[in-house]
RNA sequence: GCGAGUGUAGUGUAGUGGUUAUCACCGGGCGUUGCCAACGCCUGAACCCGGGUUCGAGUCCCGGCGCCCGCACCA
């Protein structure tokens, strides 16, 4: 949800996003060819800080144990998309007025002619459109085009000519890690639950891109998509988060400022492990650097949710652009498990043990294979399934109604099957929670929270008080002077701290020493080492602190 | 997709059909300065793309593309 902004901060939106590019956080890709809506580069800090995000991001998830990464393709077969759902339910079927060019979704239109016109082919659309002719919403007359169908998803053949197949670019992560699920399953040894985690690039050919980074046709996704046993009892520990009240924007009770056990025990969150990870997501956006009063859930009205989920409830994160959904933690049920594996014919099951094993007793009657074959032939098979039904007290002969016909078993078609199996579990599908991150939304976010703009001697300074986990740079190296050797000591400094495993430092001697302080702020470089004429003395250096301008002397060795 | 607005150096801008396209910040070099956007000199860098009107187009017109806003669409 997106909320028109006020005026001075439309001002402040235009001054960040100048520094963005000029910085070179968040730049138009492709901008010397004109560049292409709803496509950003991360520039040479942008591109440091979103790897950043994307480690801890990774390192909280994977942290809980039972979570493991992967990585699967972006091409994806047509038959996975179709089997998701993805192939209906990403398409809307357009038609365009004829009169004023206005575009519609078909079903729209047909709402008050048919009780769901949501669930019509595009063929049942097209004749129950051009029967009923409703009146457009902008001129009112009611003569419609061709229905069209427009699919969300950037599609691609893999491989060349006619013996291509045909394939999209995916528009979540989520579906690899569906289609890898038996790996996934033998890899945590057969035991629930568990999770999968996956970063990486998702797809959406948006109808109009708009506001910058919030809606992108190519975007970072990380999500995670977490197994579970429906039947198990939860045990999950929210005491960690006993005294954090979260915002909560429930369907049922509106906007509540309430704590995540409170939130489970009374039912507004549907499931506890939705209720964990809306915790853990709470702390993840905290971590990098998001305003903790700047973030609130809001649950999916019924009719909302996508065509997958069961409850949902989206991070959403205040910014320049209102409240926007950043992170959307769906209970997703078995439906993706059970659609694939009705596609594909092929077990996406986990064993569920039971605590005691049941003893089944059957005693009933099964035919003798060596008379009953010869004698039905084709239809054995049916007459097999029919007989192992009947009562054991049966008496033989006696007809049996097949599909189309009845037939007669008489006794020695058959035999007496009498045996006591012990059950010990059965099969059934896992559900899964999901949370799925929108990576440059919170990205976005994250910049958007650090960018001050202070008055520093009656001039406006601008800061990034970024967290220092998502720094692009972590130190700034500058002699004083590149004289009487304080270069040397520089870049000495320099190459030390970048010789450190994941530190990057930046050796600058350009510009008088404020100067090249302020360029420093405007990235959000936390420290900043100064060498000046002491260091020359007694290897000490100068700490700059980004945020309050403190310095102390350390020695060059302490660094 | 429809409609409105808009597009000039890296950024922000000035520019009423007629000089070498304005200014500031910015970047680079040199000098100077004992630490918070100092100063001096030198220097770099732009009219979104394509048509048209005109003797002449950054300026007017048309189309495309980008950005922004509203509607629609969208998780």
């Amino acid at each position: 949800m997106v909320r028109p902004m006020e005026s001075d901060s439309g001002a402040r939106l235009e001054r960040l996003s100048g520094m963005l590019k000029r910085r070179g956080f968040i730049l138009p890709a492709f901008e010397i060819h004109g560049g292409s809506k709803g496509l950003y580069d991360f520039g040479p800090n942008g591109g440091r800080l979103r790897n950043r995000v994307n480690q801890l991001w990774l390192e909280h998830w994977t942290s809980m144990g039972n979570v493991t990464e992967i990585s699967c393709p972006t091409i994806t077969p047509y038959e996975v998309l179709e089997a998701s759902g993805h192939v209906g339910e990403f398409s809307d079927y357009m038609t365009s007025c004829i009169s004023c060019d206005e575009v519609s979704r078909a079903d729209t239109l047909l709402e008050e002619f048919h009780p769901n016109p949501d669930s019509l082919s595009k063929l049942e659309l097209q004749s129950l459109l051009e029967k009923s002719a409703p009146q457009c919403p902008a001129c009112g007359t009611n003569k419609w085009s061709t229905i069209i169908s427009q699919n969300l998803m950037f599609s691609t053949r893999i491989g060349a000519g006619n013996s291509g197949r045909e394939g999209f670019l995916r528009p979540e992560t989520a579906q690899g890690m569906f289609t890898s699920f038996p790996a996934l399953y033998r890899h945590f040894r057969e035991k629930l639950p568990f999770g999968a985690v996956q970063i990486g690039k998702g797809y959406r050919n948006e109808i109009s891109p708009r506001q910058g980074m919030i809606r992108l046709r190519e975007f970072n996704m990380a999500e995670m998509e977490y197994f579970i046993d429906p039947e198990a009892p939860l045990n999950h520990d929210y005491t960690q988060w006993s005294g954090l009240q979260m915002v909560m924007l429930s369907e049922d009770k509106g906007e509540l400022s309430i704590t995540i056990a409170e939130a489970v025990d009374s039912g507004i969150i549907r499931h506890g492990t939705v209720g964990l990870f809306m915790a853990k997501t709470y702390d993840f956006l905290v971590n990098v650097g998001i305003d903790k009063s700047r973030i609130r859930f809001r649950q999916h009205e019924t009719n909302e949710m996508a065509h997958y989920a069961t409850d949902c409830w989206d991070a959403e994160i205040h910014g320049s652009y209102g409240w926007v959904e950043c992170v959307g933690i769906a209970h997703r049920g078995c439906y993706d498990l059970q659609s694939h594996e009705n596609y594909t014919g092929k077990t996406l099951r986990a064993r569920r043990e039971f605590p005691e094993p049941k003893e089944v007793i059957i005693d009933g009657w099964t035919i003798e294979g060596s008379v009953a074959g010869p004698a039905f032939r084709s239809q054995a098979g049916q007459v097999k399934d029919a007989v192992e039904k009947l009562p054991s007290d049966t008496q033989f002969p006696c007809e049996i109604i097949l599909d189309k016909e009845v037939v007669v078993v008489d006794s020695s078609h058959v035999k007496r099957l009498q045996r006591t199996d012990l059950i010990t579990g059965e099969w059934f599908i896992p559900h899964v929670v999901e949370p799925a991150f929108g990576i440059d939304r919170i990205i976005w976010h994250i910049l958007d929270h650090a960018y001050q703009e202070i008055e520093k001697q009656d001039e406006s300074y601008t800061v990034m008080r970024l967290n220092p986990d998502v720094v692009p740079v972590d130190y700034a190296v500058f002699p004083l002077f590149e004289k009487n050797g304080m270069q040397e000591i520089a870049q000495k400094v320099s190459n030390i701290l970048n010789s450190k495993r994941g530190v990057v430092a930046i050796y600058d001697s350009s510009g008088s020493i404020g100067r090249r302080y302020a360029r420093a702020d405007e990235i959000g470089i936390p420290i900043c080492v100064t060498i000046d004429h002491q260091s020359l003395d007694d290897d000490s250096v100068t700490l700059r602190q980004r945020d309050t301008g403190e310095q102390k002397r350390v020695q060059i060795l302490d660094l």
